[in-house]
DNA sequence: TCAAGTAGCGTCAGTCACTGACATATGCGG
DNA sequence: CCGCATATGTCAGTGACTGACGCTACTTGA
Protein backbone atom coordinates (compact mmCIF):
# COMPACT_ATOMS: atom_id res chain seq x y z
CA UNK A 1 0.00 0.00 0.00
CA UNK A 2 0.98 3.36 -1.08
CA UNK A 3 2.78 5.60 1.82
CA UNK A 4 1.93 8.43 0.87
CA UNK A 5 -0.64 10.07 3.47
CA UNK A 6 -2.44 12.73 0.74
CA UNK A 7 -3.02 9.89 -1.12
CA UNK A 8 -4.40 7.16 1.84
CA UNK A 9 -6.32 10.63 2.41
CA UNK A 10 -7.99 10.58 -1.29
CA UNK A 11 -8.47 6.87 -0.86
CA UNK A 12 -10.56 7.17 2.08
CA UNK A 13 -12.97 10.24 0.86
CA UNK A 14 -13.45 8.16 -2.11
CA UNK A 15 -14.53 4.63 -0.56
CA UNK A 16 -16.48 6.50 2.13
CA UNK A 17 -18.87 8.08 -0.63
CA UNK A 18 -19.37 5.10 -2.19
CA UNK A 19 -19.94 3.11 0.74
CA UNK A 20 -22.01 5.94 1.86
CA UNK A 21 -24.33 5.92 -1.63
CA UNK A 22 -24.31 1.94 -1.61
CA UNK A 23 -25.42 0.93 2.28
CA UNK A 24 -26.15 4.37 3.65
CA UNK A 25 -24.26 6.30 6.20
CA UNK A 26 -25.58 4.39 9.14
CA UNK A 27 -25.29 0.83 7.47
CA UNK A 28 -21.63 1.81 6.90
CA UNK A 29 -18.72 1.05 9.78
CA UNK A 30 -15.21 3.13 9.72
CA UNK A 31 -13.85 -0.31 9.56
CA UNK A 32 -15.17 -0.81 6.17
CA UNK A 33 -13.99 2.23 4.64
CA UNK A 34 -10.92 1.61 6.19
CA UNK A 35 -10.81 -1.76 4.37
CA UNK A 36 -12.49 -0.77 1.41
CA UNK A 37 -9.31 1.96 1.19
CA UNK A 38 -7.08 -0.44 1.91
CA UNK A 39 -5.94 0.39 5.65
CA UNK A 40 -6.10 0.29 8.97
CA UNK A 41 -9.24 1.85 11.12
CA UNK A 42 -7.36 3.48 13.30
CA UNK A 43 -5.32 5.01 10.76
CA UNK A 44 -9.16 6.40 9.41
CA UNK A 45 -9.15 8.65 12.91
CA UNK A 46 -6.03 9.67 12.05
CA UNK A 47 -6.84 11.30 8.81
CA UNK A 48 -10.72 12.41 9.89
CA UNK A 49 -11.67 13.62 13.51
CA UNK A 50 -15.22 11.44 12.80
CA UNK A 51 -17.17 9.45 10.39
CA UNK A 52 -18.67 12.66 9.27
CA UNK A 53 -16.07 15.05 8.88
CA UNK A 54 -14.92 12.53 5.46
CA UNK A 55 -16.86 14.32 3.40
CA UNK A 56 -15.84 17.57 4.13
CA UNK A 57 -12.86 18.81 2.94
CA UNK A 58 -13.41 21.55 0.64
CA UNK A 59 -15.08 23.76 3.12
CA UNK A 60 -12.00 24.97 4.50
CA UNK A 61 -10.61 26.52 0.92
CA UNK A 62 -14.33 28.41 0.54
CA UNK A 63 -14.43 29.71 3.81
CA UNK A 64 -10.84 31.30 2.90
CA UNK A 65 -11.59 32.01 -0.52
CA UNK A 66 -14.62 33.79 0.34
CA UNK A 67 -13.02 35.72 3.79
CA UNK A 68 -10.14 37.27 1.25
CA UNK A 69 -12.88 38.35 -1.40
CA UNK A 70 -14.29 40.10 1.40
CA UNK A 71 -11.36 41.64 2.31
CA UNK A 72 -10.41 42.46 -1.03
CA UNK A 73 -13.68 44.41 -2.46
CA UNK A 74 -13.90 47.72 -3.03
CA UNK A 75 -13.72 49.87 0.02
CA UNK A 76 -17.57 52.57 -1.38
CA UNK A 77 -20.04 48.58 -0.76
CA UNK A 78 -22.94 48.37 1.52
CA UNK A 79 -22.49 44.43 3.02
CA UNK A 80 -25.23 43.01 0.95
CA UNK A 81 -23.74 44.94 -2.23
CA UNK A 82 -20.11 43.17 -0.89
CA UNK A 83 -20.95 40.08 -0.16
CA UNK A 84 -22.86 39.66 -3.29
CA UNK A 85 -19.46 40.71 -4.95
CA UNK A 86 -17.53 38.09 -2.64
CA UNK A 87 -20.19 35.23 -3.33
CA UNK A 88 -19.73 36.29 -7.46
CA UNK A 89 -15.47 35.67 -6.73
CA UNK A 90 -15.79 32.35 -5.75
CA UNK A 91 -18.77 30.95 -7.24
CA UNK A 92 -16.05 29.34 -9.98
CA UNK A 93 -15.02 26.85 -6.71
CA UNK A 94 -18.73 25.30 -6.70
CA UNK A 95 -18.97 25.77 -10.65
CA UNK A 96 -15.77 24.09 -11.52
CA UNK A 97 -17.04 20.99 -8.72
CA UNK A 98 -20.05 20.18 -10.10
CA UNK A 99 -19.53 16.69 -11.24
CA UNK A 100 -17.72 15.55 -8.25
CA UNK A 101 -20.01 17.61 -5.83
CA UNK A 102 -23.19 15.96 -7.24
CA UNK A 103 -23.17 12.37 -5.44
CA UNK A 104 -21.99 13.90 -2.54
CA UNK A 105 -24.60 16.19 -1.86
CA UNK A 106 -27.26 13.61 -2.82
CA UNK A 107 -25.76 11.27 0.25
CA UNK A 108 -25.59 14.68 2.85
CA UNK A 109 -29.23 15.62 1.55
CA UNK A 110 -30.32 11.68 2.58
CA UNK A 111 -28.85 11.87 5.79
CA UNK A 112 -29.80 13.46 8.41
CA UNK A 113 -26.07 13.14 10.32
CA UNK A 114 -24.78 14.48 7.39
CA UNK A 115 -26.76 17.40 7.19
CA UNK A 116 -26.44 18.23 10.59
CA UNK A 117 -22.42 18.91 9.60
CA UNK A 118 -23.22 20.32 6.59
CA UNK A 119 -25.29 22.94 8.75
CA UNK A 120 -22.76 23.34 11.25
CA UNK A 121 -20.05 24.10 8.38
CA UNK A 122 -22.31 26.71 6.58
CA UNK A 123 -22.91 28.28 9.80
CA UNK A 124 -18.67 28.17 10.29
CA UNK A 125 -18.42 29.78 6.84
CA UNK A 126 -20.88 32.58 7.60
CA UNK A 127 -18.99 33.46 11.07
CA UNK A 128 -15.86 33.63 9.29
CA UNK A 129 -17.57 35.91 6.71
CA UNK A 130 -18.76 38.35 9.71
CA UNK A 131 -15.08 38.75 11.00
CA UNK A 132 -14.14 39.74 7.79
CA UNK A 133 -16.68 42.09 7.78
CA UNK A 134 -15.68 43.37 11.24
CA UNK A 135 -12.71 43.83 9.57
CA UNK A 136 -13.90 46.60 6.81
CA UNK A 137 -15.72 48.39 9.64
CA UNK A 138 -19.36 47.01 9.88
CA UNK A 139 -20.65 46.81 13.21
CA UNK A 140 -21.03 43.35 14.88
CA UNK A 141 -24.44 43.06 14.91
CA UNK A 142 -25.04 43.96 11.70
CA UNK A 143 -21.44 41.69 10.52
CA UNK A 144 -23.08 38.86 11.75
CA UNK A 145 -26.72 39.21 10.62
CA UNK A 146 -25.44 40.32 7.21
CA UNK A 147 -23.28 37.49 6.90
CA UNK A 148 -26.39 34.96 7.72
CA UNK A 149 -28.40 36.17 5.15
CA UNK A 150 -25.90 36.53 2.59
CA UNK A 151 -25.13 33.37 3.20
CA UNK A 152 -28.31 32.11 3.06
CA UNK A 153 -29.19 33.59 0.25
CA UNK A 154 -26.05 32.08 -2.08
CA UNK A 155 -27.48 29.52 -0.47
CA UNK A 156 -30.60 29.17 -1.98
CA UNK A 157 -28.97 30.51 -5.25
CA UNK A 158 -26.71 27.28 -4.98
CA UNK A 159 -29.51 24.96 -4.37
CA UNK A 160 -31.60 26.55 -7.57
CA UNK A 161 -28.31 25.85 -9.58
CA UNK A 162 -28.30 22.20 -8.54
CA UNK A 163 -32.21 22.23 -9.09
CA UNK A 164 -32.17 23.79 -12.60
CA UNK A 165 -28.76 23.43 -14.42
CA UNK A 166 -29.94 25.32 -17.49
CA UNK A 167 -28.85 28.65 -15.94
CA UNK A 168 -25.21 29.73 -14.29
CA UNK A 169 -24.69 29.68 -11.01
CA UNK A 170 -24.17 33.51 -11.32
CA UNK A 171 -27.76 34.36 -13.06
CA UNK A 172 -29.09 32.42 -9.85
CA UNK A 173 -26.86 34.39 -7.63
CA UNK A 174 -27.92 37.72 -8.95
CA UNK A 175 -31.70 36.33 -8.64
CA UNK A 176 -31.50 35.02 -5.42
CA UNK A 177 -29.93 38.64 -4.35
CA UNK A 178 -32.94 40.66 -6.37
CA UNK A 179 -35.20 38.26 -4.06
CA UNK A 180 -33.91 39.33 -1.36
CA UNK A 181 -34.09 43.38 -2.01
CA UNK A 182 -37.77 42.71 -2.73
CA UNK A 183 -38.45 40.63 0.66
CA UNK A 184 -37.01 43.97 2.37
CA UNK A 185 -38.24 46.31 0.34
CA UNK A 186 -41.34 48.11 2.02
CA UNK A 187 -44.23 49.12 -0.05
CA UNK B 1 -39.13 6.82 42.76
CA UNK B 2 -42.50 8.20 40.88
CA UNK B 3 -43.79 6.20 38.31
CA UNK B 4 -45.60 9.11 36.22
CA UNK B 5 -42.94 9.17 32.76
CA UNK B 6 -43.31 12.67 32.64
CA UNK B 7 -42.12 13.66 35.66
CA UNK B 8 -39.62 10.81 35.05
CA UNK B 9 -38.71 13.23 31.79
CA UNK B 10 -38.11 16.43 33.45
CA UNK B 11 -35.79 14.62 35.71
CA UNK B 12 -33.73 13.87 33.20
CA UNK B 13 -34.01 17.20 31.16
CA UNK B 14 -33.12 19.15 34.67
CA UNK B 15 -30.37 16.63 35.13
CA UNK B 16 -28.59 16.65 32.03
CA UNK B 17 -29.10 21.15 32.05
CA UNK B 18 -26.92 20.45 35.07
CA UNK B 19 -24.51 18.39 34.91
CA UNK B 20 -23.85 19.81 31.02
CA UNK B 21 -22.89 23.04 32.65
CA UNK B 22 -21.08 21.95 35.84
CA UNK B 23 -18.51 19.33 33.95
CA UNK B 24 -19.32 20.00 30.33
CA UNK B 25 -21.18 18.37 28.08
CA UNK B 26 -18.20 15.79 26.41
CA UNK B 27 -17.05 14.66 29.96
CA UNK B 28 -20.50 14.07 31.22
CA UNK B 29 -21.80 10.27 30.79
CA UNK B 30 -25.79 9.18 29.75
CA UNK B 31 -25.49 7.13 33.39
CA UNK B 32 -24.65 9.94 35.04
CA UNK B 33 -27.41 12.18 33.91
CA UNK B 34 -29.93 9.03 34.74
CA UNK B 35 -28.02 8.65 38.08
CA UNK B 36 -29.06 12.39 39.02
CA UNK B 37 -32.53 11.94 37.96
CA UNK B 38 -33.14 8.16 39.91
CA UNK B 39 -33.09 6.38 37.17
CA UNK B 40 -31.25 3.72 34.81
CA UNK B 41 -29.38 4.72 31.47
CA UNK B 42 -31.42 2.83 29.42
CA UNK B 43 -34.55 4.50 30.69
CA UNK B 44 -32.79 7.80 29.38
CA UNK B 45 -32.72 6.31 25.81
CA UNK B 46 -36.31 5.37 26.25
CA UNK B 47 -37.18 9.02 26.74
CA UNK B 48 -34.69 11.01 24.42
CA UNK B 49 -33.34 9.35 21.15
CA UNK B 50 -30.00 10.51 22.43
CA UNK B 51 -27.78 12.32 24.45
CA UNK B 52 -28.53 16.14 22.33
CA UNK B 53 -31.93 15.98 22.28
CA UNK B 54 -32.33 15.90 26.09
CA UNK B 55 -32.29 19.49 25.59
CA UNK B 56 -34.23 20.08 22.43
CA UNK B 57 -38.01 19.31 23.63
CA UNK B 58 -39.64 22.76 23.39
CA UNK B 59 -38.86 23.02 19.40
CA UNK B 60 -41.69 21.11 18.58
CA UNK B 61 -44.37 23.58 20.73
CA UNK B 62 -42.09 26.30 19.00
CA UNK B 63 -42.36 25.17 15.36
CA UNK B 64 -46.42 24.74 16.35
CA UNK B 65 -46.77 27.88 17.82
CA UNK B 66 -44.37 29.68 15.12
CA UNK B 67 -46.52 27.89 12.29
CA UNK B 68 -50.10 28.99 13.79
CA UNK B 69 -48.82 32.01 14.02
CA UNK B 70 -48.05 32.79 10.87
CA UNK B 71 -51.21 31.19 9.01
CA UNK B 72 -53.00 33.74 11.44
CA UNK B 73 -51.69 36.71 11.20
CA UNK B 74 -53.28 39.63 9.79
CA UNK B 75 -53.56 38.66 6.06
CA UNK B 76 -51.79 42.21 4.35
CA UNK B 77 -48.77 42.24 5.40
CA UNK B 78 -45.63 41.64 3.81
CA UNK B 79 -43.58 38.75 4.31
CA UNK B 80 -41.17 39.83 6.69
CA UNK B 81 -43.37 41.95 8.70
CA UNK B 82 -45.67 38.81 8.49
CA UNK B 83 -42.72 37.31 10.09
CA UNK B 84 -42.17 39.69 12.99
CA UNK B 85 -45.58 39.52 14.29
CA UNK B 86 -45.30 35.99 14.45
CA UNK B 87 -42.52 35.83 16.21
CA UNK B 88 -43.65 38.80 18.44
CA UNK B 89 -46.56 36.33 19.48
CA UNK B 90 -44.05 33.10 20.53
CA UNK B 91 -41.31 35.34 22.65
CA UNK B 92 -43.56 34.68 25.19
CA UNK B 93 -42.63 30.81 25.05
CA UNK B 94 -38.63 31.88 25.71
CA UNK B 95 -39.46 34.84 28.08
CA UNK B 96 -41.60 32.62 30.55
CA UNK B 97 -39.50 30.06 30.49
CA UNK B 98 -36.06 31.98 30.95
CA UNK B 99 -34.72 30.49 34.44
CA UNK B 100 -34.65 27.16 31.70
CA UNK B 101 -34.01 28.59 28.38
CA UNK B 102 -31.15 31.08 29.70
CA UNK B 103 -28.52 28.16 31.18
CA UNK B 104 -29.70 26.09 28.10
CA UNK B 105 -28.54 28.65 25.39
CA UNK B 106 -25.51 29.27 27.07
CA UNK B 107 -24.37 25.32 26.94
CA UNK B 108 -25.88 24.77 23.28
CA UNK B 109 -23.34 28.30 22.31
CA UNK B 110 -20.69 26.61 24.42
CA UNK B 111 -20.44 22.96 22.96
CA UNK B 112 -19.73 22.32 19.18
CA UNK B 113 -21.87 18.91 19.38
CA UNK B 114 -24.83 21.26 20.68
CA UNK B 115 -24.61 23.37 17.79
CA UNK B 116 -24.90 21.37 15.29
CA UNK B 117 -28.37 19.89 16.75
CA UNK B 118 -29.47 23.28 17.39
CA UNK B 119 -28.67 24.37 13.40
CA UNK B 120 -30.75 21.78 12.64
CA UNK B 121 -33.54 22.34 14.71
CA UNK B 122 -33.30 25.71 13.18
CA UNK B 123 -33.66 24.67 9.82
CA UNK B 124 -36.15 22.32 10.75
CA UNK B 125 -38.37 25.36 11.80
CA UNK B 126 -37.61 27.36 9.22
CA UNK B 127 -38.78 24.91 6.79
CA UNK B 128 -42.41 24.90 8.53
CA UNK B 129 -42.39 28.20 8.72
CA UNK B 130 -41.30 28.78 4.92
CA UNK B 131 -44.57 26.10 4.19
CA UNK B 132 -46.90 28.55 6.56
CA UNK B 133 -45.66 31.19 4.32
CA UNK B 134 -46.40 29.08 1.29
CA UNK B 135 -49.87 28.16 2.35
CA UNK B 136 -50.60 31.50 2.27
CA UNK B 137 -49.72 32.38 -1.18
CA UNK B 138 -46.00 33.76 -1.00
CA UNK B 139 -43.98 32.27 -3.52
CA UNK B 140 -41.53 29.21 -3.16
CA UNK B 141 -38.42 30.93 -3.44
CA UNK B 142 -39.38 34.03 -1.33
CA UNK B 143 -41.14 32.56 0.99
CA UNK B 144 -37.28 30.15 1.73
CA UNK B 145 -35.51 32.99 1.84
CA UNK B 146 -37.84 34.87 3.99
CA UNK B 147 -38.47 32.10 6.78
CA UNK B 148 -34.53 31.36 6.58
CA UNK B 149 -33.61 35.50 7.35
CA UNK B 150 -36.57 35.99 9.51
CA UNK B 151 -35.37 33.31 11.46
CA UNK B 152 -31.56 34.22 11.30
CA UNK B 153 -32.96 37.56 12.46
CA UNK B 154 -35.06 36.02 15.43
CA UNK B 155 -32.05 33.82 16.86
CA UNK B 156 -29.69 37.11 16.48
CA UNK B 157 -32.48 38.67 19.20
CA UNK B 158 -32.71 36.01 21.45
CA UNK B 159 -29.02 36.06 21.67
CA UNK B 160 -28.96 39.68 22.26
CA UNK B 161 -31.39 38.89 24.94
CA UNK B 162 -29.24 36.11 26.43
CA UNK B 163 -26.35 38.86 26.08
CA UNK B 164 -27.92 41.77 27.40
CA UNK B 165 -31.08 40.93 29.54
CA UNK B 166 -31.66 44.37 30.68
CA UNK B 167 -33.74 45.08 27.71
CA UNK B 168 -36.60 42.82 26.66
CA UNK B 169 -36.54 40.23 24.23
CA UNK B 170 -39.26 42.06 22.55
CA UNK B 171 -37.04 45.19 22.26
CA UNK B 172 -34.13 43.22 21.12
CA UNK B 173 -36.35 41.76 17.96
CA UNK B 174 -37.89 44.75 16.89
CA UNK B 175 -34.02 46.61 17.16
CA UNK B 176 -33.17 42.85 15.34
CA UNK B 177 -35.60 43.42 12.64
CA UNK B 178 -34.59 46.77 12.11
CA UNK B 179 -31.31 46.01 11.69
CA UNK B 180 -32.36 43.59 9.02
CA UNK B 181 -34.19 46.50 7.29
CA UNK B 182 -31.29 49.08 7.51
CA UNK B 183 -28.90 46.11 5.94
CA UNK B 184 -31.09 45.77 3.07
CA UNK B 185 -31.75 49.46 2.61
CA UNK B 186 -29.93 50.71 -0.34
CA UNK B 187 -28.91 54.44 -0.08
C1' DT C 1 -62.13 -6.56 45.15
C1' DC C 2 -59.32 -8.97 42.29
C1' DA C 3 -57.52 -10.56 37.81
C1' DA C 4 -55.57 -9.12 33.74
C1' DG C 5 -53.61 -5.82 30.83
C1' DT C 6 -50.36 -2.10 30.10
C1' DA C 7 -46.90 1.37 30.66
C1' DG C 8 -42.69 2.55 32.70
C1' DC C 9 -38.55 0.72 34.31
C1' DG C 10 -34.23 -2.42 35.27
C1' DT C 11 -30.77 -5.80 33.70
C1' DC C 12 -27.86 -7.87 30.42
C1' DA C 13 -25.38 -8.51 26.36
C1' DG C 14 -23.85 -6.67 22.28
C1' DT C 15 -22.31 -3.29 18.34
C1' DC C 16 -19.80 0.53 16.94
C1' DA C 17 -17.61 5.26 17.10
C1' DC C 18 -13.66 6.96 18.89
C1' DT C 19 -9.07 7.33 21.83
C1' DG C 20 -4.48 6.56 24.08
C1' DA C 21 -0.30 3.88 24.35
C1' DC C 22 2.92 1.36 22.17
C1' DA C 23 5.05 -1.23 18.33
C1' DT C 24 6.34 -1.46 13.49
C1' DA C 25 7.35 -0.11 8.82
C1' DT C 26 8.69 3.18 5.22
C1' DG C 27 11.19 6.76 3.16
C1' DC C 28 14.31 10.54 3.98
C1' DG C 29 18.99 13.03 4.61
C1' DG C 30 23.56 12.24 6.36
C1' DC D 1 24.41 2.10 5.65
C1' DC D 2 22.41 4.63 9.80
C1' DG D 3 19.47 7.40 12.46
C1' DC D 4 15.19 9.93 12.22
C1' DA D 5 10.59 11.53 11.20
C1' DT D 6 6.28 10.16 9.50
C1' DA D 7 2.66 6.99 8.32
C1' DT D 8 0.55 2.97 9.73
C1' DG D 9 -0.72 -1.34 12.54
C1' DT D 10 -2.12 -3.53 17.04
C1' DC D 11 -4.37 -3.66 21.38
C1' DA D 12 -7.14 -2.41 25.05
C1' DG D 13 -10.46 0.54 26.70
C1' DT D 14 -14.52 4.05 27.19
C1' DG D 15 -18.96 5.46 26.16
C1' DA D 16 -23.18 6.12 23.13
C1' DC D 17 -26.80 3.51 21.71
C1' DT D 18 -29.88 -0.90 20.80
C1' DG D 19 -32.52 -5.28 21.25
C1' DA D 20 -34.41 -8.81 24.17
C1' DC D 21 -36.32 -10.15 28.28
C1' DG D 22 -38.22 -9.83 32.86
C1' DC D 23 -40.12 -7.13 36.67
C1' DT D 24 -43.24 -3.88 38.96
C1' DA D 25 -46.59 -0.32 39.62
C1' DC D 26 -50.92 1.57 38.06
C1' DT D 27 -55.30 1.09 35.53
C1' DT D 28 -59.41 -1.14 34.00
C1' DG D 29 -63.36 -3.99 33.92
C1' DA D 30 -66.12 -7.79 35.70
Amino acid sequence: MPRSGAEARRRLQQAALELYRERGFDRTTTAEIAARAGLNERTFFRHFPDKREVLFDGEADLRASLVQAVAEAPGDLQPLDLLLHAFRKVEHLLEDNRPFAEPRLEVIAATPALRERDLAKAASIAEAVAGALRQRGVADRSARLAAQIGWATFHQAAQAWIDDPSQSLDAHLLQAFSDLRALCRTP
